[in-house]
RNA sequence: GCGGGUGUGGUGAAAUUGGUAGACAUACCAGACUUAGGAUCUGGCGCCGUGAGGCAUGGGGGUUCGAGUCCCUCCACCCGCACCA
């Protein structure tokens, strides 16, 4: 009987639709787990092999956890607001709704084909109104709260109000509010002025702020979606500007973010790359005074190393700083001057690229505060305004940049680390003891850097400060297709909608074209301006940040998530993605968490427990040289050819393996190339004694990857679909094929490497394409693309499907009782398995199914007790053929995940495994001796036999007690110890 | 520059706490059955050597009876951050 796997797969999956096969309840009952895939935007480019890595991964570990008895949450939805669609929009005229729409339908039937169990009953879509209600609602509760700082947390508003009414700011004193106020003075502010002061706290803002503006997508972008001063989606140009926007106030997290950490189950470079991001380092601000003692003007500079303050030679400050202008010199202005303007030349890409040193002295001296010494301030770019104060001592002798900085310009250097600045480079140690340091002298640096800020808090001239990477979020766009903000502007004051008017719709619009001053395109809408409402949009990240909560409730409407159903499926027991969120959506979604929690809406601060980072799946290209000859008539070698003279060749192609030798940096060694083109006999037309070629160049094209079997291209496919390269000659070893250089490159269109997962389940199904791209490798692990090797996961589900029928008879199992051997097979199978299941090693437990079918195949056992269990355990990883064959056995053993939940199967651990079949050790120890290797003095000399008794403890005590080793060595004693590690045994004599 | 990771056959990769390195698969070679097969099956397959045997986990060193695994050092590649004071 065959494995007809397109029917099966077919027939299965219209069954499971049908019959809604994988609802899932929330049953309080049972032990839950709560699997998630990060949700996919839905792009118009459909899905490639790489995208479904992850889901089948997770798909597979969901399944297991369901045969072992878990409730299990698997959800599926969409990312559905972003600015693709909205582009899409603007080049094509079509709707973002539709054309998302569109493109949902495609991912579904391409998603379905693999056959997931996910519970489409729960799909969640960010751009409907359903959902982005409580996006809204959410984002209200952020605008009406603040962060406690003595508390340390999230709080209502309106406590704050309070306070402020009773105490006034005395309390909450947040950054940005410079000037203490009591109550009775707050309570004579006029609502403006109170509002602007809460504004100041709210978690969700509205100020003016530098933002990362990029012209060519007519937006504001967060940090974390520019990338080297380019916008991560399309790439183009981003510039500092100052705007009014939302924000987030994250950095009011920066600390809990951090402490978050240890409690998840993250790898350590996606912990590092948080960490980096939130960039926490702790020192001390410092005022030095500036110019004489009358001036009154002084400079706050923030450094992490107080220690080394009389070895400070010069102060920088930003170019944006706003002490430039107060403190140049006459002499010095026009230099500044000239300076400022030379940088603000310069684009945020150009400062980037190329990192000289610059900079100018501003004529101004600022005041060692400990012994006066006279610090030359200057300007330069390598400071940067936006972190610590803006200006900073240098200290060159500890520091590199401040080094070249002072050897640029010829600062004296100032040693006071002694021996350990050798004059060639800064030494940044923090153990070298201090000279040249007045009270500090001779201590070490790390001891040294408490001692002064301790004295410099005693003096009043500075503090010690924690500083942050970290800037609050971006949280408005300037564009259409996004969240709108529940808010209404009234006399410049932002008012919140009422709950009862949410959602507060996206209107149609006509035209994606921007507003006046760079509003969105809701400005354009009279409907909307005329009610005053904001016309910004939220950012992508802002239904991604909670979209985990509403998989739990998707169809409440009375609240975002009940209360009691997070409360049972709580954190997200294992989520799996990419590591591209780790500083944007996982960030995010964390602080929203957070806030959740503190406002007492769920229970939990830490939305993750444990984070797996699938790798990319790279493209494998396929390239071909085409060679073009140019040539002369005559001998003209060197001079300039007329051009009837001049014959240019039909191109050719040359066969990998025969051009690589001659080929140097794309130019063709001609003579060489045409030694080896006679050695095929291949006649080029015009290549006679006539002319003389005297270049040739060869251009390496990309070939379709699916017209290539390994590195052989199929030319007469090829040059069907390639009409342009119909008349190219393509030479080659007959006897072995035309050869493609491969290199490894991202997956895309352009480069034709693109593998579509449709085509392989066409050819192959959907168990073998789910268990091949889990045999590639580790999930974690970036790996390019092949799909040799496919052939083998096809070849085991034959031969597994054979252990169950015969050749004409649909059933050969037999019921008969197995062997110790035919045991051992399986209990090794079911405890590999289980093990490398649950730690996520997919490859090796698809390894230890084809082990167990090959040594079943061997054994000719096809009895219903060996290959029932290991039937169930597949049925994670191949839902099909394993659902085929417990219909043709007609079992007992339900595999549908309707009758799991019914708890028919499930044993009384919850593992229909573990209930019914006793591992191996368990049922086969009467074993009365076991053989182990044994090495003397290293090497491995022979195997013992060992008695044991069943439930003998250790065989360690035991081979020390019975001496069987000393017996074994004529008696002799011997003279080290033996090391045995329950495997081998070894002895030195 | 800083941080994280990786390095094992022609290829993808195994080796759970230090215990017979290369499982499993693919490619390749040889063979069987076939009218034929891109079906199925058997054998071989790290390197050197006819052989016994020797050498092999990026290079070098160390700890250990024993190292792919632990330590030191150097090299190569990948990822992230990058004037963060």
């Amino acid at each position: 009987m065959e494995y007809d796997f397109r029917r099966i797969e077919k027939d299965w999956q219209k069954k499971w639709k049908e019959s809604n096969a994988y609802k899932v309840e929330n049953d309080f009952s049972r032990p839950k787990c709560y699997v998630l895939d990060m949700f996919p935007y839905p792009s118009g480019a459909g899905l490639h092999v790489g995208h479904p890595l992850g889901y089948i991964a997770s798909d597979i570990y969901s399944r297991y956890k369901r045969l072992k008895g878990f409730n299990v949450l698997h959800p599926m939805g969409y990312d559905a607001f972003g600015l693709p669609a909205e582009q899409y929009a603007i080049d094509h005229g079509i709707h973002p709704a539709l054309s998302t729409e569109n493109n949902i339908r495609n991912f579904r039937s391409q998603l379905d084909k693999i056959g997931f169990c996910f519970d489409w009953d729960r799909e969640v879509n960010t751009s409907k109104p359903e959902y982005y209600k409580w996006t809204q609602w959410i984002f209200l509760q952020l605008f009406n709260s603040f962060y406690n700082r003595q508390t340390n947390r999230a709080e209502k508003i309106e406590a704050l109000i309070k306070s402020f009414e009773t105490v006034g700011n005395a309390i909450h004193h947040s950054a940005l509010t410079t000037h203490p106020f009591s109550a009775d003075e707050w309570k004579k502010y006029d609502e403006k002025k109170q509002q602007d002061i809460l504004m100041q706290y709210r978690l969700a803002y509205c100020g003016y702020g530098e933002v990362n503006w990029c012209e060519a997508l007519g937006t504001v972008l967060a940090n974390d979606e520019v990338v080297n001063g380019v916008s991560e989606r399309g790439g183009y140009p981003v510039v500092k500007k100052k705007l009014r926007q939302w924000y987030l106030r994250i950095t009011e997290y920066a600390d809990r973010l951090l402490e978050g950490l240890d409690k998840v189950d993250f790898s350590e470079a996606m912990k590092e790359m948080q960490t980096n991001w939130i960039g926490k380092s702790t020192g001390a601000e410092v005022e030095f005074r500036v110019g004489s003692r009358e001036s009154g003007v002084s400079l706050r500079v923030y450094t992490t190393r107080p220690d080394t303050i009389f070895g400070v030679d010069f102060m920088v400050i930003a170019p944006e700083h706003e002490l430039v202008e107060k403190i140049k010199s006459k002499e010095q202005t026009a230099a500044v001057d000239e300076y400022i303007a030379y940088v603000k030349s310069r684009n945020e890409r150009e400062r980037m690229a190329e990192k000289k040193i610059s900079g100018v002295f501003t004529g101004a001296y600022a005041l060692n505060p400990f012994n006066g010494r006279e610090i030359p301030i200057w300007i330069a770019e390598y400071v940067l305004a936006g972190y610590g104060t803006g200006a900073i001592m240098a200290v060159p002798c500890g520091d590199q940049r401040d080094f070249l900085f002072a050897k640029h310009f010829n600062i004296p250097i100032t040693n006071i680390i002694g021996s350990h600045y050798n004059g060639e480079e800064a030494n940044p140690t923090k153990d070298a003891i201090l000279e040249n340091s007045d009270f500090i002298n001779g201590m070490i640096m790390k001891d040294a850097i408490d001692v002064v800020i301790k004295k410099i808090e005693q003096m009043g001239i500075g503090v010690r400060k924690v500083n942050y990477k970290m800037r609050d979020a971006a949280f408005s766009r300037q564009r259409y297709w996004g969240e709108p903000f529940p808010i209404v502007w009234k006399n410049g004051i932002a008012y919140p909608l009422d709950e009862k008017e949410l959602p507060l719709e996206l209107p149609h619009v006509d035209s994606y074209k921007p507003g006046p001053e760079g509003e969105g395109p809701l400005a354009n809408i009279p409907a909307w301006t005329a009610k005053n409402l904001e016309t910004n949009t939220m950012p992508g990240y802002a239904g991604s940040s909670w979209y985990f909560l509403r998989y739990m409730d998707p169809h409440n409407d009375k609240t975002f998530c009940d209360r009691k159903i997070s409360d049972y499926w709580n954190q997200v027991d294992i989520y799996i993605g990419g590591t591209e969120h780790a500083v944007g959506h996982l960030l995010y979604s964390r602080m929203w968490t957070k806030v959740l929690y503190d406002l007492n809406l769920i229970g939990f601060d830490e939305p993750y427990k444990r984070l797996v980072n699938q790798g990319m799946i790279q493209g494998s290209s396929r390239i071909i040289f085409i060679i073009d000859f140019i040539g002369y008539k005559g001998n003209i070698m060197g001079h300039e050819a007329a051009n009837e003279d001049r014959l240019h060749t039909k191109p050719v192609a040359v066969s990998y393996d025969l051009i690589e030798d001659y080929i140097d940096d794309g130019d063709v060694s001609i003579s060489n190339l045409f030694n080896r083109l006679s050695a095929y006999s291949v006649t080029l037309k015009g290549l006679d004694s006539e002319y003389n070629f005297t270049s040739a160049s060869a251009v390496g094209r990309h070939v379709n990857i699916n017209l290539v079997d390994g590195f052989f291209l199929n030319i007469d496919e090829f040059k069907k679909e390639r009409k342009e390269f119909s008349d190219v000659e393509f030479i080659y070893d007959t006897t072995k094929g035309f050869t493609c250089k491969s290199e490894v490159e991202k997956m895309s269109k352009s480069k034709l490497n693109v593998v579509n997962p449709d085509d392989l389940v066409m050819k192959y199904g959907a168990d073998t394409f789910r268990m091949y791209e889990m045999f590639l490798g580790p999930v974690e692990m970036s790996k390019p693309w092949d799909t040799k090797g496919i052939e083998g996961v096809h070849r085991f589900l034959k031969k597994f499907w054979r252990l169950f029928t015969g050749e004409t008879e649909r059933l050969i199992v037999t019921g008969e009782e197995p062997t110790a051997e035919e045991l051992k097979v399986l209990h090794t199978a079911i405890k590999k398995i289980e093990n490398d299941t649950e730690r996520f090693s997919f490859n090796t437990a698809v390894s230890a199914f084809m082990i167990a079918t090959n040594e079943l195949t061997d054994l000719k056992c096809h009895k219903r007790k060996i290959l029932e269990p290991l039937l169930i355990l597949l049925s994670a990883y191949a839902p099909h053929i394993t659902e085929e064959l417990y219909h043709l056995l007609g079992s007992s053993y339900p595999l549908s995940p309707d009758s799991y939940r019914d708890g028919e199967g499930a044993g009384a651990e919850g593992s229909i495994l573990n209930a019914s079949y006793p591992t191996f050790e368990e049922k086969y120890v009467k074993e009365t001796s076991k053989a182990y290797p044994v090495s003397v003095n290293g090497k491995l000399r022979t195997t013992l036999n060992i008695s044991l008794d069943a439930g003998q403890p250790e065989i360690e005590k035991l081979v020390l007690e019975n001496a069987v080793i000393q017996k074994w060595l004529g008696g002799k004693p011997p003279k080290k110890i033996i090391y045995v590690k329950n495997k081998m045994i070894n002895v030195v004599i």
